[in-house]
This record gives C-alpha cells, sequence and structure tokens, in this order.
DNA sequence: ATAAACTTTCAAAATATTTTGAAAGTTTAA
DNA sequence: TTAAACTTTCAAAATATTTTGAAAGTTTAT
C-alpha cells in the first residue's frame, strides 16, 4: 500500500470511528489528517485536502480546539493562521477522557445522584426496582468517575502499568 | 420528587447518555425503561410507556435483544412476548464492552495493523509522521483491548478491586 | 482611510438517521 | 381450514444533523 492511500485509510476509519462514538465525522477526518501530516495546515489546504467548505472546516476546527486537540499558530510574516494537533497519543486520550467526562459523564451523576434520593416504600416493587438499578447504576458511573480522574491525573506509563497488573 | 416524575427523568437521562455514545435514543429508552419496570413488558406496553410505534418498539427490542441486554420470555397460557432486561449493571457494562470491542474496536485494529506495515522511507518527514501517529495509536488501542477483554473475564469485584489497587 | 487578506457566521440545502403505520407474515386454537 | 392474535417488514415521512457558500466581519499593511 502506497502512503497517500494509506493516510485516506486512516483518515477514513477514524472518522467511522468517531462517528460511532457521537463525534462527528469531519471533525474526526480533519483531527486525522492533521496527525499525519508532519507541517502545520491552513484552513485551505485542509479544505482541499478532505474537499469541505470553508464554514465546515472553520466550525470543525474550532470544535477541535475546544476539545484541546488542535492549536492554531501564526507564522512569522504571514496573516494566515496555521493548524496542527498534539500527536502524543496519551495526550490526545487523556484530552478525550477529560472533556467527555466533564461534557457527558459529570451531568448524567448529578441526576443519578437526585434519582438516588427519591424516596419511596420498600415494598413497593416498582419503587424498589427503580431504586435498585439507579443506585446500582450510581455506583458504576462513580467508579468510572473515579477511574478517569486518577487516568488525568497519571502519567502514561504508571496508568497502564497500574492496568497491565491486572493481567497477572 | 415522585417516582413517575424520576423514572421520567431517568429514562431521558440514559436516552440522552445514549445518543452522544453512538446508541439510538429510543434503544437507551427503552433499555432505561425495562431496568426501573419490575415485571415483565409486552410490545404494546412499551409502545405505550414511551409513545413509540409498533415497528419502532419491534425494531428497537430486536437490536436489545441483538446486543445481550434485554430478552423476551413467554407465559403460559398467552400468545404474546414479553420483553425484560438484565439488571445487574455489571453485565450490562460488561455486555456493552464486548459488542463494541466487536463491532467497532475490532475492525479499526484489523485497519491499523495493515497500517502499521506500509513502508516507505524514515527520512520523508511525511512518512515518519504517517508512522509514528499509526503505530502509536495502534498501540493505545491493543491496550485498551486487552483490558476489556480482562473485564470481559473478571469477576466484578476482582476487576474494580484490581483497578482501585490504582489510587493507592 | 482603503483595500486586500483572511476569518466567522448562519440560513438554507443536502444528507443521514429515525420513526411511522399499514400491509404482509406467522403462529395458535378451535 | 379459518380467523384471531400477534410479530415483522419496509417504503415513505418526519426529524435531526451536517454541510455549504456567500455575505458580513475583522485585521493588517500601506
Amino acid at each position: 500500500m502506497e502512503l497517500p492511500e494509506a493516510k485516506q485509510k486512516f483518515i477514513e476509519a477514524w472518522g467511522k470511528l468517531g462517528s460511532e462514538w457521537g463525534i462527528n465525522r469531519t471533525m474526526a477526518q480533519v483531527h486525522a489528517l492533521l496527525l499525519l501530516t508532519p507541517t502545520e495546515l491552513t484552513t485551505e489546504e485542509i479544505m482541499e485536502s478532505l474537499s469541505i467548505s470553508r464554514g465546515n472546516a472553520n466550525m470543525t476546527l474550532r470544535d477541535l480546539m475546544g476539545w484541546g486537540l488542535v492549536e492554531k499558530m501564526h507564522k512569522p510574516g504571514e496573516r494566515k493562521e496555521y493548524f496542527f494537533a498534539d500527536k502524543n497519543t496519551w495526550n490526545i486520550a487523556r484530552q478525550v477522557a477529560k472533556e467527555r467526562r466533564k461534557r457527558e459523564l459529570e451531568p448524567v451523576l448529578k441526576i443519578l445522584d437526585e434519582l438516588t434520593k427519591v424516596k419511596g416504600n420498600s415494598n413497593d416493587p416498582e419503587f424498589a426496582t427503580f431504586n435498585k438499578s439507579v443506585t446500582d447504576i450510581n455506583k458504576m458511573a462513580k467508579n468510572v468517575d473515579k477511574t478517569l480522574e486518577t487516568m488525568l491525573k497519571a502519567e502514561e506509563s504508571w496508568f497502564w502499568g497500574s492496568i497491565f497488573k491486572m493481567f497477572k
């Protein structure tokens, strides 16, 4: 397989994986492109390379910056903005974990905490089932939350080292 | 908060979380409803309870069975099919992990393995960057894969016990 | 101040996903 | 058989999401 084809494959695979996990396909593709490119790219180059419109490129890049996955820079003497991605895989994973925790897990934890407090008659199967499910899910969600917190603080080698102790 | 309102809130929250993670909102809501309901439910009751059509209820229930999250049963002397969800949170998490690994992670791993094999001149920054990114992502994906495998084999207490050793 | 270079916005269009519901299919009881 | 009870299918409709592109906005050099 030649490099351009391989790049294309990666961009497609990353886009597909993203869309399966609730991340806009184009956003994942722009990210993939920047991961594969040694130099910083302009909006123009990204539009060209992925055949997307200016508006789409602009919004997607802003989103990626909001996710902390992409940054922009200026080159001396040039007006254009150049974009580049952090290529450290561990940083990427941490950054995604951090954002999703904040955006998605935390709101759910808040609701679960409220629902855990709902009072009722334990002899009522309706209530008992509700209460058990909500309480159990809350516990698991808190476990996940703590694990993410640990991951966010951790160094890569320490984190995977701890994970791999599980295999022993 | 009263029970019916609390149930409603949970169903909405579960639906929202699902849709943010690439799982059809209705599917997550049907699952939530079954998690909260002590008795088995008929298609009719689910349609009624969530105000969805027969076709939607039918397809969603089939999907949920495909995910291994819901089963159907028959009551003696009755024609109707009754549906119920496994309410064990650990089983749910494992089942979801198992399916997503199979459906999404494995195909990506296969592509990454191929892309890792692409040959090129290491002095070419284009190639060097491609190769490093793909190799690094492949490593991380394999770590995730192994961790999931461990989780799938594990008992709940053992798994979380191992995770909590990380906090020490 | 002006204009060129560049970025942002957002309503409308395109696309993708989900849902509906009626018809077709299946199973069971009599 | 037959028909009632129930389930499945799927084309069309509804809805949601994404993308476009031209206009408006901003910045910089002169």
